[in-house]
DNA sequence: AGGTATTCACATGAAACTATTCTCTGAGTTAGG
DNA sequence: TAACTCAGAGAATAGTTTCATGTGAATACCTGT
C-alpha cells in the first residue's frame, strides 16, 4: 500500500464514528455500578460480613455458582463497600481478595502463604524458603495489629486441587492461636461438588454460611446487556433484536454473563471493521464463530512442544478414520518425535496429556473396554473440521516440521 | 448351551527423580585499620 | 577485624519416569446335558 494511501486510512480511521463510545463495559474487569438481579446475593453476603465493623469475627462464607454468574463480581462490591465504610470511620477492617486460579501468583501453598504476606507488606522471595517459615511470616505480620480481616479465596477449588486441603484447615484453625487479630474466610468456588471432597472438618467449618448463585435467565442476561450495551454503544448502534438473540444464546450455554459480554463486544468489533454503523444480527453469528476459533487456535499456540507433537499426531491419525485408540497416537507421536528430534516422552505420560485434551474439549476421549483386545480410550476429534486445517498448520509451523 | 477363567492393552495411582530457580549459611579471602 | 565472595545445602515447583496395580468385556476353556 502506497504511504498516502495509509496516511488516508488513518484518517479516516480517526474520523469515522465508531460504534463504540466506552468498550471497557463490555470487558471481563469492568465493574458496573449498578449490579442488576443480585440484590438478594448482596444483602446476603453484606449481612454475613458486617460483623467486621463492630470488630467480630464474621462467619465464614461459601459462594458457589457457576462461570459468570457474578459471583467475583458480588463479592468484591460489597467488600469494596464495606472497605470505604471502614475507611471512613478509620475501622481495623482489612479485607484481601485473592485469586488461586492466578499461576505463578497463589495457586500452590507456598505460594499463597507468600502472596498473603505480601498482602501485609511482608515480601517473600519466590522460593528459598521452607513453607512453615513463610506461614510465620505471614502469621506474625497479621497478628501484629488488632484488626478484622476478610480473607476472599477465589476460585479456591484450583487451589484445593494442586495444594490439599490441609492448607485450608490450617487457615481455618489459624484464629485460635492469634492473639490480637482475627480472619474470616469467604471462599469462591464454581465447582458445586467442590466440597464433597473435602475433609469434613474443613467443610463444616468453611462453609458456616453457604450462598448459591443460580445461572442468569435469558431475561435478566438481557437486562444486563442492554445496561452495559448503554454505556459501551453509542446510541442506536445495535440492532433490535440483536441483544435478545445474544442473551439467549448464552442462557442456554449455562447463563454465563461473561461470555454474552464477550460475544457482544465482539459483534461490536466486527461490525466496526466492516465500517457499519450498526451492529446486525448477522455480526452475533460470525462472532461467535470466530470467538470459538481463536480460544482453540491461542490454545494450541500456547501448548507445549511435547504436547503440540501429540496434538499433531491425534490430528493426522483422527483425520484418517474415526475412533482411534491410545497406542496408535503413541506409535504416530513417536514418528513425529524422530522427525523434530524430539525426546519422545513414555506412554505413560503421553496418556496423561490426552486426558488433559480431553478436558480442554479440543477432542473426546472416552475409556473403553475392547474385551480380549485390552482397554484404551477411544479419541475423536472435538472440533469443527474447519478448524482442524488452522491446527494442523499451526503445530506444523509450531514444531518445525516440513 | 451355559458358566467361569483368561487375557489384552492400556488406565490409573503413587512415588521417585530431574532440572531449574532461588535463599541461607558459613568458610575462606581480602582490604583497611 | 569487618566486609566480601562463593560454594554447598536446602526448598519449591514443574514435568517426567518408574513401578505397581486395576479393569471391563471379548474370547478360550470347561462342564454337564
Amino acid at each position: 500500500m502506497q504511504d498516502n494511501g495509509l496516511v488516508g486510512f488513518f484518517e479516516q480511521f480517526l474520523t469515522k464514528t465508531s460504534v463504540f463510545t466506552n468498550k471497557a463495559a463490555l470487558q471481563a474487569q469492568y465493574a458496573p455500578g449498578v449490579i442488576q438481579h443480585r440484590d438478594t446475593q448482596i444483602t446476603q453476603v453484606a449481612n454475613v460480613l458486617a460483623p467486621c465493623l463492630k470488630n467480630e469475627r464474621p462467619s465464614n462464607l461459601f459462594i458457589y455458582g457457576k462461570t459468570g454468574t457474578g459471583k467475583t463480581l458480588v463479592t468484591r462490591y460489597t467488600t469494596d463497600q464495606i472497605k470505604n465504610v471502614a475507611e471512613q470511620r478509620q475501622l481495623p477492617v482489612k479485607i484481601v481478595y485473592i485469586n488461586c486460579k492466578l499461576k505463578k501468583v497463589a495457586d500452590t501453598e507456598y505460594r499463597l502463604m507468600a502472596q498473603l504476606a505480601k498482602e501485609f507488606g511482608k515480601e517473600v522471595p519466590p522460593t528459598g524458603l521452607p513453607t512453615d517459615e513463610v506461614y510465620r511470616i505471614f502469621f506474625s505480620a497479621l497478628d501484629k495489629h488488632k484488626q478484622t480481616v476478610v480473607l476472599i479465596l477465589d476460585e479456591i477449588d484450583q487451589l484445593v486441587g494442586k495444594a490439599g486441603d490441609e492448607l485450608l484447615y490450617n487457615l481455618t484453625r489459624i484464629n485460635s492461636e492469634l492473639q490480637q487479630a482475627q480472619i474470616s474466610i469467604v471462599g469462591i468456588s464454581n465447582d458445586l461438588a467442590f466440597t464433597d471432597a473435602l475433609d469434613p472438618r474443613v467443610k463444616s467449618s468453611l462453609s458456616e454460611e453457604e450462598l448459591v448463585f443460580a445461572p442468569y435467565d435469558a431475561l435478566q442476561l438481557q437486562d444486563i446487556l442492554r445496561d452495559r450495551a448503554s454505556i459501551a454503544f453509542r446510541p442506536n448502534a445495535v440492532e433490535a433484536g440483536v441483544i435478545e438473540k445474544c442473551a439467549a444464546r448464552a442462557a442456554s450455554d449455562n447463563g454465563d454473563a461473561r461470555r454474552a459480554l464477550e460475544l457482544l463486544r465482539v459483534a461490536g468489533e466486527l461490525a466496526e471493521r466492516q465500517n457499519m454503523d450498526r451492529i446486525a444480527l448477522a455480526h452475533l453469528d460470525i462472532a461467535e464463530e470466530t470467538l470459538e476459533k481463536n480460544r482453540v487456535l491461542e490454545f494450541v499456540r500456547i501448548q507445549p512442544k511435547q504436547h503440540q507433537a501429540t496434538l499433531y499426531s491425534i490430528l493426522n491419525v483422527c483425520a484418517q478414520k474415526s475412533g482411534v485408540f491410545t497406542g496408535e497416537i503413541y506409535d504416530a507421536y513417536q514418528k513425529v518425535c524422530a522427525q523434530t528430534k524430539l525426546r519422545p516422552l513414555t506412554q505413560r505420560r503421553v496418556s496423561d496429556i490426552i486426558a488433559e485434551f480431553d478436558m480442554n474439549g479440543l477432542i473426546s476421549a472416552k475409556v473403553i473396554s475392547k474385551g480380549r483386545y485390552g482397554r484404551t480410550r477411544e479419541i475423536r476429534l472435538a472440533v469443527p473440521p474447519q478448524n482442524c486445517a488452522q491446527m494442523l498448520q499451526l503445530l506444523q509451523e509450531g514444531l518445525a516440521l516440513a
